[in-house]
DNA sequence: GGCGGCGATTGACGACGGTCAAGCCCGCGG
DNA sequence: CCGCGGGCTTGACCGTCGTCAATCGCCGCC
């Protein structure tokens, strides 16, 4: 593997778990971080599995999820480029209780258990920005299961349509295009809808004049009509 | 408030996030709290409220819960004696995302944001133990997001019943009574069910013969045959 | 070019579970 | 003793959403 193909502490240092730190604390860490290359499909850890680091999405995406006795799929989570996972897990010291699998070819940064705890130790502003990102996460998950009990399927939908949009634009006239990142069965999961129900919904929404879908573009044509539907 | 009731320190040494800490540390931490007596239906924080201290839960029934806009009422977790909530918040500088209120007479212990960074920075176990707390409760969340979406009403209400008693007794025989802490509607909405719902689910088990319900206690005739119900 | 496979769509159908309304049980206070 | 109220149950009805199956478009590949 060509762990040190480009300068690793100065990547960590991008990241916002590991801003301020110094050269010197950085160059620790990359000591216990390993570099890997995932192809599409890849997983990178199962069920069971026990755990012993966290990870990185370098480049690519990573698809976090549950599989039922009955072998049905539910996504919990899509983790993007710059962003980590299973750093809670880590900290219980049990295996993995989900499925982590690459959906692209993916770029993957491995953090060992020992080089944060070791920073742990050595820096409580480490701890500190560690015990954030994981609230953070918290925070999405209890959002979530809101949105699972309160809201409808086309309510969670229009709701991650609007997502990253939340107010910037009061320009009623605006058109906003939001690019799904993976298929549309994948998102679909992740809002816990069937495919099909998904389908309609995006196409019911079209029907009312709200989005224009090309492909994996949704074209929202109206933001504040759009977050207002239907009685809402 | 009779904050110096009893001995603070010797409490604290109790919960498991302060088991270990020496005398001096507890002492020092006891200053950052106060202890209130709440009545029932008395709200502890609301929505929207800034987050400068967690909590936990002496004696009494603490339940965290989402309104949504329709003024419809989710139960996103109910806290029983000994165990803590919020401190996630505490750490995302954010104000308050969910609605805690008592369901009973309760005790409550409040630690604030202060004392916590404060031991932080001291004691690096005092972090992990913090980390392992929060991840915890992380990984429950994720549980219950995998229910929801992966299975059914009466699936959850079994699991729900079967949570504490995990393997412990293989006989066929022996009976296990559970008692719901709290009112068959709360229960029902920490299971995203209408309490109607709930009621003949119940009544559905009781018809199978795997239970027999007394008012608020649940005598489980059968475990096996329960967690195997119906061809799941 | 034609084949195969995957992702997406569409239609018909049905069920899980929500809604609304009435009624029951039981403890409590007058 | 009776009335009241809250928690719980029960029935009838219905809507949201899942299921199953067929179809289509698109793309890569032999």
């Amino acid at each position: 593997m060509e762990t040190r193909s480009f300068d690793l502490p100065r990547y960590l240092s991008v990241l916002p778990l590991f801003t301020d730190l110094s050269r010197l604390e950085l160059e620790r860490l990359a000591l216990g971080c390993q570099l890997r290359r995932l192809s599409r499909g890849d997983t990178v850890f199962r069920v069971g599995e026990p755990c012993e680091e966290f990870h990185v999405t370098v480049t690519g995406q990573i698809k976090l999820f549950a599989i039922s006795p009955a072998g049905q799929e539910k996504v919990i989570e899509l983790v993007g480029p710059g962003n980590s996972f299973a750093e809670a897990l880590m900290f219980t010291g049990k295996p993995y209780i989900i499925n982590a699998q690459a959906l692209t070819d993916t770029l993957l940064l491995t953090v060992t258990k020992n080089a944060v705890v070791g920073e742990i130790e050595r820096d409580p502003r480490f701890a500190m920005r560690m015990l954030a990102g994981i609230s953070r996460r918290l925070h999405g998950l209890v959002h979530d299961v809101e949105a699972y009990a309160l809201h409808s399927g086309v309510q969670r939908v229009i709701g991650y349509l609007l997502r990253d949009q939340i107010a910037e634009d009061c320009v009623s006239g605006e058109i906003i295009t939001v690019s799904l990142p993976v298929s549309k069965a994948t998102i679909a999961s992740r809002l816990s809808l069937t495919p099909e129900y998904f389908s309609r919904v995006l196409h019911e929404l079209e029907a009312a004049g709200l989005v224009r879908i090309d492909k994996r573009d949704v074209h929202i044509l109206d933001v504040k009509r759009l977050s207002a539907y239907p009685g809402r």
